[in-house]
Formats: structure tokens, sequence, C-alpha cells
DNA sequence: CGTCTATTTGAATGTACTCAAAAGCGGTGG
DNA sequence: CCACCGCTTTTGAGTACATTCAAATAGACG
């Protein structure tokens, strides 16, 4: 098993000893999902936090109409989960599934409190972790405030240029929120430039 | 001095020794706002994250057209800042103001840096907070993605009656993303059924 | 009371959506 | 290797949601 991602991931904010490293490493779970599986289905129980060891996730809500809402799109050395529904115990309000075959590693919330309490070092991990998706998620809601579909779509291309390779135009839509169609009259008014 | 909201703020999350208490509270400061006065203007260096003690603020972000898009409306007993700026040592992307007479206790960065150092447990009292803060932006990307503005609207009335009564419509329009024009006739309908 | 700002109303406009259909692209099986 | 299938992307027409601008009305505050 390789872990060496996911410790340089952790030692980016935190330094283990051997013993931490092992405790910690113990409690993670490995799990491989194929292109198009599903690691979370609406109203299932949310048990774990995951870390994506390779590959592409989606998250998505899915509306009454089922329109797919993405909310989150995430690669390889991205922690990912619905938080919500983790942290309140509710059940699962989004859809994640795999948009390339993937492989994560999975802590489940009893065990994270476990360790909270044991390597107390991680309650600083975790809230520089929930720190920068704060951040993510309010810098997300400034750009739908503030900006039309176009500025929002270049946005896109440079924050996340890796992604844009790996994914479909039709989620790209989903994530600024606009149509499909919508977005390829953007893009064409943008290639007529 | 009135600590005694502050600390039943943080004693929600985290149970503190007398000196630990004594220790965090000299690092407040204390300060209070008139109504419109700025807390925080874009551009300045932002060195505090602030404790709304009585009243209300709103953070909001000017555009390059002068739009006013009000990213955070915030009243007493929340905690506030331009989490951005401040993370990243950047200068100032949000206003943020005194919607009505405010009193806050603020705590600099670099005491707060400290503070993780000397009692570890604020680093947990702060994932909470992050976490929660991450969880409030994320339900509201997945509204602003996937419901229109009257179900916006009536979620925020739900969401926030204690705000609704203090704020104008207008902020509340800037909240929700849409012009104060078509909040008006939003209602007007909502009125009409 | 007068001034300033917020709210409402209406008309014209623009941005983005839906629906339908054609074109493109990738993978799979014969 | 190519033909076909399914899905994505593009295109176009018609529509809906939301904006801007302007002006009238209503409220709040000194």
């Amino acid at each position: 098993m390789d872990y060496s991602f996911i410790l340089k991931n952790i030692s980016k904010h935190i330094q283990l000893h051997q013993e931490e490293t092992d405790y910690f490493l113990s409690l993670l779970k490995y799990k491989e999902l194929k292109r198009k599986d599903f690691l979370l289905k609406q109203g299932q129980a949310v048990k774990t936090i995951n870390y994506i060891n390779t590959g592409a996730l989606k998250a998505y809500y899915l509306d009454p109409e089922s329109n797919e809402n993405i909310i989150m799109l995430a690669i390889d050395d991205w922690w990912v989960t619905d938080m919500y529904s983790y942290v309140m115990g509710e059940h699962a309000m989004l859809y994640i599934s795999a948009i390339e075959d993937t492989s994560i590693f999975q802590l489940s919330k009893d065990d994270l409190e476990i360790l909270f309490l044991k390597v107390p070092k991680f309650e600083r991990f975790f809230r520089i972790l929930m720190q920068n998706a704060y951040i993510r998620e309010q810098l997300r809601v400034i750009q739908n405030l503030s900006m039309p579909a176009e500025e929002r779509y270049l946005n896109f291309l440079k924050k996340y240029p890796l992604l844009v390779q790996r994914i479909s135009q039709k989620q790209i839509a989903s994530y600024l929120g606009v149509s499909p169609e919508f977005l390829s009259a953007v893009r064409k008014r943008i290639r007529g430039n």
C-alpha cells in the first residue's frame, strides 16, 4: 500500500512522530472505485471523510427536478465528503461518484474523534483543512454573485487547469451553474475574440 | 467589560480553566462601531478576527462596477473577518461595515497563533468554527445553484428570522444575488398567493 | 417639515434556459 | 478495422427569469 501521497499531504501542515504516523495509517481503509461507481448516494449514512489517492470524484446535489448540481470537483490529493451530513450526522444530501478510476483512503467519523483525542495535532490539521475549504467556498460565492458566466468560466480554466483536461464540459457547466448549451455558446463567443 | 457572551460562545465547543480563560481574555481588544462605520475596507491589511458582542455587520465585495455583493450578514455571537485575506496575509478583498451600532472583540492573527501554541484546545475551537463556516457556505452554493430567487428568499426568511427584522430588503437582495427591484417583485408575487 | 434613502412600479433589454435536432467523438463488438 | 451506439457538444428558435433605467411613493431621521 502506497501511503506516500497522504503522508505528504499531512506533513504540509503538521509533523508526526513514527508512532503517530503508524497509528494514523492504521485507521485508514483503502478503497477503489471504477469510473461511474458511487462513493455516496443521497440518503445514505455518511460515515467517512475521504482522501483521494489517485483519480477524480464529483460531488453533486440532485434537486427535485433531477438536475445535477455539481458542488465539488476533486482530484488526487483532495479531501472529500458530504461535510454537512458527516458533521451533523444526517443522511447524505449529496451524491459522490468517480469521474475516473479512483483510489481513496477513508477515515471514519468515530476514528477521527479518537484520533483528535490521541493526537491533538490533527485538530490543527483539520482546522487548516476546513479553513481552506471555507475560503474556497466563500470565493466561489463571491464569484457567483459578482461575475457573469463567461468570466466565471475563464476563471475556472485558470484556477483548475488540471481538472479541465479530465472532466467534461457538461460537468464544468454544472459546476459553474449554467446549462451545457449556454456554456457551449460562451465558449463560441470566447473563440470568436 | 462584559465577557459573558464570548465566553459562553467558546464554551459551546471547549472547556477552559481559569488561567486559560484569563489568558484568552487578555488577548482581546474591545472596539465599538457606530452604524455605517467601517471595520475593514478593501485594500487594508487584515489583522484581526472579530467576535460580535452586540449589533450587526455586513461583509461585502465591491466589484469593478461598484456593485455591492453581500457575502456575509452577521449579528451578535458570530465571528467575522475577511478570512481569505486574514489567512493568506493578503490585502482585504472585502468591506465590513456596521449595519447597527456594534461592539466587538478582536483577536489579532499573531496573538491567535500564540494562543494555538499555549492553549491547543483553541485549535479544536477554531476547527469547529471553520467547519461550520464551510458547511454554511457550501449550503449557500447549493441553494444558489439549485433554487430560483423566490425559494432562496423564503429560505432566507426561515433561516435568519432574527436578521430579517434588522436589515433592509436591499441588503437581503444583495445577499441573495438579485436586484432590489426584482426582490420587490418576488415579494409582491408571494403576497399575491 | 424637509431631506435622504429604501421600496415599488413599469417598460425595455439582456442573460440564461428549455427543447429539439444535428454533428462530433469515443468505445465496443462483429 | 470499421460500423454502430451512446453520450457530449453545438446550433437555433422560442421563452423565462432577472436586470437596468426612470420615476413615483413611502419611510426614517434629524
